[in-house]
DNA sequence: TTGACATGCAACCAAAGAGTTGCATATTGG
DNA sequence: CCAATATGCAACTCTTTGGTTGCATGTCAA
């Protein structure tokens, strides 16, 4: 229903390249989310709790490990009930532009 | 090619409803923009210089007016592109997370 | 049991963001 | 021409954010 916590998550690039990591391999530790990343463990770890608390990852923990999946639900809702408002006007709206552009002269 | 300034746009909900506003009513001035937001007309102004940074919105000159129009592509492309990424996955992931959750015990 | 490993918590900092106010500029209508 | 209208520009404030460092806690493996 709040679509704002995961317009926020998504906005900043380290957060969606955690999402595209998590996405080509699913259940990684913090540690190995860390690798590659340039920043510390500590920023990751953040990052991470943002896209927690916008249930863009789901975590689990196993003995001292903490395992991060993606929940790609959340991303699928905004496509589809927010993003899809902007597929129906496309064309008019590109006429109406059209339209205004050529109004004067 | 560069998605940051259209996350980043879409990250504020006083943008994202501006951009709601256009949809339903397209080539508004600023002053009509500035209706109903609870801010001042600059406040507005500079939203949507970002959205028009973005290229979510183009703009045009009438006289003293400027006519705001929505740009509804980088909205389609970052949905075909990005978010369409998570659409595949969607089954595997939860599979996934649902065997994860029950590795243990 | 103990050292190494994986993570959490908290304080701090610098930069970016969202908003304000005040003033300048350009266009229109009477 | 002139007043009202529509907008731009710039400086300033306050909060949020992305990052750091230092230390604490909990778990595993030898």
């Amino acid at each position: 229903m709040d679509d704002d916590p995961v317009f926020k998550a998504l906005a900043d690039a380290s957060r969606r390249r955690l999402l595209d990591r998590l996405r080509k391999k699913n259940g990684q530790t913090l540690n190995a989310l860390c690798r590659g990343m340039e920043m510390s463990r500590q920023a990751v770890a953040k990052h991470l709790l943002l896209l927690e608390e916008a249930n863009l990852v789901a975590v689990k923990w196993d003995g001292r490990e903490k395992l991060h999946f993606l929940n790609p639900v959340p991303i699928n809702e905004i496509a589809e009930r927010w993003i899809g408002k902007f597929d129906l006007p496309r064309v008019s709206a590109l006429a109406d532009l059209k339209q205004a552009l050529e109004k004067r002269r």
